[in-house]
DNA sequence: CATATACTTGTTTTT
DNA sequence: CAAGTATATG
């Protein structure tokens, strides 16, 4: 077997010290493109060729996408002589529910539990809202149910008292403490007594998990090195986490960016990074500074607008690719014009020698994209989407799903109210009493042929009741043709529900042909709530596609991704400086961080674009304030800035052709093998 | 009691 | 523009 430093020949000294510290906690400060991916994998590996069984490290990251992607990588350098595959490496959502799987009895969660996606716990709340509602009778303003909701999973993810949460972002409804206490308390009560779990309870059990006295203990002692990544958009409760799980920082690895924290809405905090050091002692300090993905003249404006932050520390990246491409703004007339011009560039660049899948466009909401879409749909160009409405979130796919969870845990009443509620004849109010049939008895859903439906219904209900009772029974049935009994029954009912029924089916089709997958309907059903397939993609991945997609993507989702070629769209006040998002100083501060995020994404070239201020929706224009000119960029970095007004198109023409060839791609070795890992998934890299 | 229609409201980001 | 409320009809 090689020598275990072998594998670290290709860091550079810095991360190459990562990657060799030992066991005290290693908090290591990587600024974008800097390798902090490869230098996690690459402790990893160091690791396991160390001695440390794979089964005894635990990786977590942000998203479910970062995961596989370090695995892969693991895979890749570790080669046949190390066995990587024991290892945990996943999102805390991802590892609570597999340590739940294993340990949850021994805090009362069923291990049938199912779980609830947000607009689940947003019916479940509502139902409690509305009790509440009627006992105050009006004489308080209560807020609505998302409202409601996002406060209480502020406050989780915060571990703040609730009183602060109110009196910092809902100062309209501090006056309603004592009753939303309450109210949340039912809430996270009831979901308790009938093994509903949702996200923030992921979180929560896997702490209580974690400080249990006997199997925390246990589960503690079992991994000896834990890796977090992404560390400054961790929040309060997923550093009590990590503190039960590693109570002394013993084996303990942070990494991340002050700079990139963008995940404030889910109470993300950067003090989880900067105290880290207090919070374990010993701790040693690393920083990354040198980057290996962009050019120097890209990094220069990303520098830019970083140095106008009102707070946190200035890290200055910098690269040995001098010279190449030089960032270019660009002002557009409108939103199609925009996109013409986008969609104009990217055909370019394919000309070029630049694949369509080498190439994002990014931007801050998901509807930012529209006009583009139809405009790439109008030249026929495939691309895939990340971010926005994921596929099982979709009213179809939950209708499906919704069966199969019914027959899960027959106590999940949301579940069975959105079923009840699909059958013609059956409101709310038969619903309603449906359900409370079920809490009182203990023979399950054949309690339902007691039910009399509408004589209009009677058949349909029959088949319903015989359909749920079969569900429920422990008959073996493979999971597919359990999909298809349902698809029996709801496909009809789809039909004259929605006009565009035909497509819908498709896509159940889709999934029911996913079902082989997974391993039980739990698994099924749990799965495809904390990890939904992200992207258009993950469904229609066995549609052959002739050329692999552009990516579209919201910044949030192009996280820790690269691109030899980005566009970055619509970076004008209200809609790159989100006016909702903006209202605060710290807000505004995070809109900032985020058009660092996009810009730092692309390695070779870099757009970014705005269309003009137009008088728009409900009075007002939408980036008037400064005159067509996105907020962040001052006039020094608009002189770093190729500037650019796309409305004169002969202009554009001129600077194009001028700049047309592939710019100097700096020194001949990129330093890193990060680059040109042409493997069949890895359009993108990681940082 | 279920459902259809007509009108108001408030627009992000993700596990 | 979707998701809420309010009112009318079956």
């Amino acid at each position: 077997m090689q020598d275990k430093d072998d594998l670290l020949a290709k860091l550079n000294p810095v991360q190459r010290e990562a990657a060799r510290h030992g066991e005290n906690p290693l908090l290591l400060i990587a600024g974008a493109g800097t390798g902090k991916t490869t230098t996690l994998v690459h402790r990893v590996a160091y690791q396991i060729a160390s001695g440390i069984s794979p089964s005894r490290i635990m990786l977590l990251t942000f998203t479910r996408r970062a995961a596989q992607q370090m695995v892969e990588r693991l895979r890749r350098i570790s080669g046949d002589d190390l066995d990587i595959s024991g290892i945990w490496a996943g999102t805390f959502h991802a590892t609570s529910v597999r340590l739940l799987r294993i340990f949850g009895e021994a805090i009362g969660v069923p291990a049938r539990f199912t779980m609830h996606d947000r607009s689940d716990s947003e019916d479940l709340l509502d139902s409690l809202l509305n009790k509440l509602k009627k006992d105050v009778d009006g004489e308080l303003t209560l807020p609505r149910k998302g409202t409601a909701l996002s406060m209480h999973s502020f406050q989780v993810n915060s571990q703040l008292p609730l009183e602060e949460v109110l009196d910092q972002f809902y100062p309209d409804y501090s006056e309603c403490l004592h009753e939303l206490q309450g109210l949340f308390d039912r809430y996270q009560k009831q979901k308790r007594q009938v093994g509903i779990v949702d996200y923030d309870d992921l979180l929560l059990l896997m702490r209580d998990l974690l400080r249990h006295p006997e199997v925390g203990v246990r589960i503690g002692q079992r991994f000896e090195r834990v890796l977090v990544d992404e560390y400054q958009d961790t929040n309060s409760l997923q550093a009590q986490v990590l503190m039960a799980l590693c109570p002394t920082g013993k084996g303990l690895t942070a990494v991340g960016d002050d700079a990139q924290s963008i995940y404030s809405f889910r109470a993300a905090t950067v003090r989880n990074i900067l105290d880290f050091p207090e919070q374990f002692l010993n701790t040693t300090l690393l920083k990354l500074e040198q980057n290996y993905r962009g050019t120097q003249p890209l990094l220069d404006v990303s520098n830019a607008l970083m140095s106008t932050a009102k707070e946190g520390f200035t890290k200055s990246l910098w690269s040995d690719r001098t010279g190449g491409f030089r960032a270019q703004l660009i002002s557009c007339v409108d939103e199609s014009q925009q996109a013409e011009m986008i969609v104009e560039r990217i055909l370019r660049h394919r000309k070029e020698g630049i694949p369509l899948a080498s190439q994002a466009v990014l931007f801050r909401a998901a509807y930012h994209s529209l006009a583009l879409e139809t405009e790439l749909n109008r030249e026929k160009l495939p691309y895939v989407k990340f971010g926005g409405l994921k596929f099982a979130e979709s009213a179809h796919v939950k209708d499906l799903l919704a069966f199969l969870r019914l027959a899960e845990n027959t106590k999940d009443t949301v579940a069975a109210i959105r079923i009840l509620l699909l059958i013609p004849g059956i409101g709310p109010k038969k619903a309603g009493q449906c359900v409370d049939m079920l809490q009182v008895t203990s023979t399950g859903l054949s309690i339902w042929n007691q039910v009399k439906p509408p004589s209009s219904a009677s058949l349909l209900w029959k088949s319903f009741v015989h359909l749920m009772t079969e569900l429920e029974s422990d008959r073996p049935k493979s999971l597919k043709q359990q999909l298809e009994a349902v698809m029996n029954f709801y496909g009809p009912l789809l039909e004259d529900r929605y006009d565009n029924a035909p497509l819908r089916k498709r896509d159940l089709e889709q999934l029911i042909s996913m079902a082989d997958r997974f391993e039980s309907r739990q698994q099924m059903l749990v799965d495809l709530t904390i990890d939904p397939p992200s992207s258009t993609e993950d469904v229609e991945a066995d549609r052959k596609r002739k050329e692999p997609p552009l990516v579209l993507s919201t910044i949030h989702s192009a996280k820790g991704l690269e691109w030899p070629v980005v566009f970055v769209m619509s970076a004008a006040a209200g809609m790159l400086p989100m006016p909702k998002a903006a209202e605060t100083l710290e807000g505004y501060e995070e809109e900032r961080r985020l058009l660092y995020v996009a810009m730092t994404r692309a390695a070779d070239w870099l757009y970014v674009s705005y269309p003009q201020p137009r008088y728009d929706f409900r009075g007002g224009w939408s980036n008037a304030t400064v005159g067509g000119m996105t907020e962040y960029i001052t006039p020094p970095m608009a002189k770093m800035f190729q500037r650019q007004h796309a409305d004169c198109l002969s202009e554009i023409e001129r600077i194009d052709s001028s700049s047309a060839s592939l710019p100097q791609a700096g020194p001949s070795k990129r330093a890193s093998p990060m680059r040109k890992s042409s493997s069949k998934k890895s359009k993108t890299n990681s940082e």
